[in-house]
DNA sequence: CCAAGGCCTGAATG
DNA sequence: ACATTCAGGCCTT
């Protein structure tokens, strides 16, 4: 059994990675992919609808990881705010919707978004004796009409989310092969996706793929840089380009090393609480 | 290669 | 009450 030092359901939930989550009785119940899970902290314990995995990555060593990843005292003190957030382990079609639906949006509205695509397009079931809509498949939405899609409020989104899911129909995009690939194959191939561009390909392979090096550069971990590591990772105006954008995820993987998504992870919530942004 | 503008929605602000 | 501004990442020019 887990205790809460080495998982914290609450925090890794409420961190900007899943958005089809929500609390009831102390229970936390989600969407992933075609299953429902539900958790509970105290003890802790996981139930899936379906086939079980570890979301919460609970195989990684927590110890090892953040050792590896905690070269100063901003870092730590992130790690220390919340301790026991976990990356988390998603289902790569609903990951990889859920991010291109993100783009230059935010929580209240992606969530939103993602909410109307499972009631429009998703299968209802019953699941603790509560009725939920769980993410459609590809094929369904790489057959949705745009104005179906853009119904659920994604605007000019839709056709990102309709051609994304007819490339996973075509096997132009498939889940298993961008496991196995290193880091900037499988990015290239993701960045071919009309509407992925570098943040959120690094979105989708750190949250559904397997690549614990990818760290997301939104406009939040770009405050976060500049507030804390102007010295270390120097960005010199507003506009970030994807060479830049590349030249910072070097350096920073140089400095963090190999789990250096989990440290993006730990600067992102902490920063995003201290601002009393909104979670789910 | 880089910079600037447009896309879409809802919340915040005036 | 209503209008304006703002947040947000990608694509096109």
């Amino acid at each position: 059994m887990l205790s809460s030092i080495e998982l914290n359901v609450d925090s890794s939930i409420n961190s900007g990675q899943v958005f089809l989550w929500e609390k009831h009785e102390n229970i936390w119940y989600g969407i992933n992919g075609k299953n429902v899970l539900a958790v509970n902290q105290e003890p802790y314990k996981i139930s899936s609808s379906g086939q079980v995995t570890d979301f919460f990555r609970t195989s990684d060593s927590l110890e090892k990881i953040l050792n590896e990843i905690s070269k100063d005292s901003i870092v730590k003190t992130a790690v220390n705010h919340s301790y026991g957030l976990r990356l988390l382990r998603q289902d790569p079609f609903q990951c990889y919707i859920s991010f291109i639906a993100s783009s230059n949006s935010n929580i209240q509205n992606i969530k939103r978004m993602l909410y109307n695509i499972c009631e429009k397009f998703g299968d209802k079931i019953e699941f603790n004796n509560k009725k939920f809509f769980v993410f459609p498949e590809s094929k369904v939405l790489s057959k949705a009409s745009l104005k179906d899609l853009q119904g659920c409020g994604l605007g000019y989104r839709a056709r990102f989310v309709k051609e994304a899911a007819a490339a996973v129909e075509s096997d132009k995009i498939n889940f298993d092969k961008l496991k196995k690939m290193n880091y900037e194959n499988s990015k290239n191939t993701l960045m071919e996706i009309f509407g992925v561009g570098n943040k959120v390909a690094d979105c989708i392979l750190l949250f559904s793929l397997e690549k614990l090096d990818a760290f997301p550069l939104d406009r939040w971990m770009i405050r976060i840089l500049q507030k804390y590591y102007s010295d270390k990772f120097t960005i010199q105006n507003q506009s970030l380009t994807d060479k830049k954008y590349n030249q910072i995820h070097e350096k920073i993987v140089n400095y963090f090393g190999p789990y250096a998504g989990y440290s993006q992870q730990f600067l992102f919530k902490m920063e995003r609480d201290l601002n009393q942004k909104r979670w789910l």
